[in-house]
RNA sequence: GCGGGCGUGGCGGAAUUGGUAGACGCGCUGGACUCAAAAUCCAGUUCUGGCGACAGAGUGUCGGUUCGAGUCCGACCGCCCGCACCA
């Protein structure tokens, strides 16, 4: 009984398709292209699961395309800036560099053990000046299109990894990388003008039909558009108005203060001379952003001596500087309608101000009607309002911006919560901002032929901070405008940056003079298919769709949306364990008994906690290398693809791989031991008629096609697996040797192995040639299910009485009406349950069921 | 608080448009082979009752629509995810 030698199979089969070049893609081709792509790993060093099922998924669909005919690009690179890079090179003492181009190289060696179908000829890293000299070209495009700007303003800021954070990269008021609280500082940043597409970018979310709908819902509430009016309220006694943003101009009549962000330019030069509102102002700074922080957070105010008037009836209100109030939202500054907004009720409460209903509900009277600790928010008819009374809220939206747009004090407007992307990084390995600050000339772009500002690989992170602003000469260069001595901008771009357009370069990744060739590009993009964790739904997916806008508008590109298709796969997950003295424990420390858990060194007692994501911190973890190196690349992939649908976590267990390993050695046998005259000769034609057994099989086996192929169009690959089980187990039951069987056992495992194939490559391919087959599957079309075989011409009908079943019967297929009635009036079960006599109905469904009811 | 998703055997999960619930696999039980074990093979495995044929119950809970509901509708319970002082 021999086994499957994944060691020596699977590293021949990837030699011949290397040999043969056969995953290259062409850029000149008759065939349909079609670009698949996974999101590019950081080269940490080592791949680990989630690697394996992002790839995995990727190489089914790559392959299954490929084998439908269309040429097919499916690339890999290395999104290789970043802090871990830095990190290292502080705690090893290694350069960044160097050490990222390390891990490179194990993990490429890692990742092509999996026997992927990867065009390697296109691979990119973006730590490479031949890379990110392209997107300092661009940025420049951006700053001469208006759509790049430094500005100084309120960041967020990161104390572990010493950095800027843009908003996407803030969960839940923590850096999205060290869960350290972010703080904020004023600075002076780069930002990218994401915001000016902020309408493009939410309405074209309505056409991305192949992406899931939670991504799609995630990034129209980033966005965050809403509709309402903005209002100019003069300050008494000054020749100074201030605006505030409102999506409830009907309330204006219910105002009863008007509240500024403490970092509203108007409070910040109160400030300046009022040193109690200063504090203030610097409390309110310090003040956490996380839930928690935000939650206990009292709402707090300081009355300061402004006034401002109402726009209709010149009313003097009192304004305050208030701690709710952000900057960064609409105006930086609100009207106070307690009676109709719960935040403005409690600090009216708080403080005493007035609170006047406006709106009451249909079936209240107007005078009946009154607020007490609950802000009433939904619909009515204006109330004490003047001439908006007896108006619904959307009819007094209406009038109200209506006079407020007479009166020259404010209009309606759309508001997006979407900010600009602020890409300032003040960290070392990252791609350099190409612009000079001159004394005299101020910010200067880097002249295009001086390009690429290449980072310095000498530096030393002996220091805290960016090793850029102490190396020796790198900063210090003379001016391109003026000649005068001048200094390098030294901060870097967020790594977001280069993986917002990383998709386009695979197009024409070796063009030196441009980022990518525009004919090639609009040739392969978009993307039709793009697999990844769902994480990104809001960073690097709303970049991307960003960016190829920004290139498009730069003359790059000729399309917004860079990725048709989208799939999120979900996370690999495994048991935890911890000792008995709560420390966590590697999966490979722990051995499993029927009676529980036990430490493998000592036999202590283990405790099994929850699955998780594998992460290292909970020890969860279990090394793909390990696995590939006990089980072979195959069994791996086929595990990964086997039980969890793709879009679910999947739950990683040993037994699981054990199952998939015992399939492929179960089929394995199968084929490569098989007796002589057991099967068929490759060249032996179809007998012109088959046993019943051996018919059936075959119709199976067309079934299978069918139904493997519509599962690989919808993702559907665990069943798509379960599906080949079912026809590989029926191809082990068929008996018999005669010329028929033999026939169609060859016939149901070659379609067993074609089907397979883009799972398991390197096993099908063994087995492929193994049945005297001298095409190799890769370059082999897919199979075809012959449609008059897909379907029986008998059928088992369910006989149900009153909804219950009863029998089954067979039936020919589309069987007339009446004689599937007369049939299941004849059963047993249905004449005893009629005992004599007449039912009161028979529904029949062709083909399906017959329901008597009685 | 707002928005979204999901609840099916011991477990992962199947189940076009409402039409035989539990495919496929894991685990478990029994058996064969073996001195023994592993591997492999065979049989069984939703629950309850019965030797059995069979009967009853069953897709988170309660109710509804329907000849027929895992699937549709309403209310509730539980879990998960996203956003969150957004004016």
């Amino acid at each position: 009984m021999s086994r499957y030698d994944f060691r020596v199979i699977e590293p021949h089969w990837r030699k011949e398709w290397e040999a043969q070049d056969v995953f290259r893609a062409d850029d000149r081709s008759e065939r349909e292209k079609y670009y698949v792509l996974e999101m590019f790993p950081y080269p940490s060093g080592r791949i680990h699961m989630g690697h394996v099922r992002n790839y995995a998924l990727g190489d089914v669909v790559a392959r299954y395309k490929k084998a439908r005919g269309f040429n097919v690009l499916h690339p890999m690179g290395w999104d290789a800036f970043g802090l871990p890079a830095e990190n290292a090179a502080i705690e090893n003492k290694r350069p960044p560099a160097e050490w990222t181009r390390e891990n490179i190289a194990a993990m490429r060696e890692q990742l092509k053990g999996l026997g992927l179908s990867i065009d390697w000829g296109r691979e990119i890293a973006t730590c490479e000046p031949d890379y990110y000299k392209h997107e300092q070209k661009m940025f420049l495009d951006f700053l001469k299109a208006g759509l790049a700007y430094r500005k100084e303003s309120w960041v967020n800021w990161d104390p572990v990894d010493q950095t800027v954070l843009a908003n996407e990269q803030v969960i839940d008021g923590k850096g999205w990388r060290t869960g350290a609280p972010v703080e904020k500082r004023r600075l002076a940043q780069w930002n990218l003008k994401i915001t000016q597409y902020a309408e493009s970018l939410l309405s074209a979310i309505d056409d991305l039909e192949r992406w899931p709908d939670k991504v799609r819902l995630m990034q129209r509430n980033w966005i965050g558009k809403s509709s309402g009016a903005r209002i100019r309220f003069a300050l008494a006694e000054r020749e100074e108005t201030v605006e505030v943003f409102t999506t409830r101009p009907d309330t204006l009549y219910g105002m009863s203060f008007l509240a500024l962000s403490p970092n509203h330019p108007v409070s910040e030069r109160l400030a300046a001379e009022d040193p109690a509102l200063a504090d203030f102002v610097a409390e309110c700074n310090r003040m956490g952003t996380s839930e928690e922080a935000v939650e206990r957070a009292e709402k707090k105010g300081y009355r300061t001596p402004l006034e401002a008037l109402h726009p209709f009836t010149g009313e003097r209100f009192a304004v305050y500087v208030a701690n709710f109030v952000l900057m960064e939202y609409g105006a930086g500054a609100v009207f106070g309608c307690p009676a109709h907004d719960q935040r403005d009720l409690d600090f009216a409460r708080k403080y005493d101000l007035p609170v006047l209903p406006v709106v009451a509900p249909e079936d209240v009277a107007a005078d009946a009607f009154s607020v007490a600790d609950e802000a009433y928010v939904g619909p009515g008819r204006l109330i004490n309002s003047d001439f908006l009374d007896g108006l619904s809220v959307e009819e007094a939206k209406r009038a109200v911006i209506g006079r407020l747009e007479e009166l020259g004090a404010g209009e309606g407007t759309i508001t997006y919560r979407l900010r600009d992307w602020g890409v300032s990084r003040q960290r070392y390995w990252g791609c350099p901002i190409p612009v000079i600050h001159c004394e005299r000339c101020g910010v200067v772009a880097v002249p295009e032929d001086q390009l690429p500002v290449v980072l310095p690989e000498d530096v030393s992170f002996d220091k805290p901070g960016n090793p850029l602003d102490h190396h020796p000469t790198w900063k210090h260069v003379d001016c391109p405008d003026c000649g005068a001595a001048a200094r390098r901008e030294t901060d870097t771009f967020d790594t977001f940056f280069e993986s917002s357009w990383y998709f386009a370069r695979y197009c024409d990744p070796n063009n030196e003079a441009i980022g990518f060739d525009a004919d090639k590009a609009g040739y392969w993009l978009p993307v039709d298919q793009y697999i990844g964790g769902v994480e990104h739904a809001v960073l690097h997916l709303l970049y991307s769709r960003f960016f190829t806008r920004a290139l498009k508008d730069c003359g790059y590109l000729d399309i917004e949306e860079p990725f048709a298709g989208l799939f999120t796969q979900g996370m690999v997950c495994h048991e935890t364990f911890r000792d008995q003295d709560g420390k966590w424990l590697f999966p490979s420390e722990v051995t499993r008994t029927g009676e529980g858990a036990f430490r493998a060194s000592d036999g202590a007692p283990v405790e099994i906690g929850r699955s998780e994501k594998m992460s290292k911190s909970r020890k969860n973890v279990v090394d793909p290398v390990d696995i590939v190196e006990t089980y072979g690349a195959d069994t791996a992939r086929l595990f990964m693809l086997s039980d969890s649908p793709p879009e679910r976590d999947l739950e990683w267990t040993e037994a699981g791989v054990e199952g998939a390993w015992r399939y492929v050695n179960r089929i394995w046998r199968a084929i490569a031991d098989a007796d002589e005259g057991v099967m068929a000769s490759a060249d032996a034609p179809r007998p012109d008629s088959l046993g019943e057994a051996a018919a059936t099989l075959e119709k199976l086996a067309h079934k299978t096609i069918d139904g493997v192929t519509a599962d690989l169009e919808r993702f559907h690959f665990n069943r798509a697996i379960a599906r080949i089980r079912e026809l590989s187990n029926a191809v082990l039951e068929l008996e018999g040797d005669g010329p028929d069987a033999a026939w169609v056992r060859r016939f149901g495992w070659e379609s067993v192995i074609r089907l397979l194939n883009p799972m398991t490559p390197h096993l099908t391919e063994e087995l492929w040639r193994r049945l005297g087959r001298e095409t190799m599957l890769v370059a082999l079309d897919w199979p075809q299910a012959d449609p008059a075989l897909v379907v029986d011409d008998q059928v088992t009908v369910a006989i149900q009485v009153n909804g219950k079943l009863r029998a089954t019967i067979d039936l020919p297929r589309d069987a007339a009406k009446e004689d599937a009635e007369a049939a299941a009036l004849a059963t047993e079960n249905v004449r005893r349950a009629l005992d004599g006599k007449d039912p009161r109905k028979v529904i029949v469904v062709p083909n399906k069921i017959v329901n008597v009811v009685i």
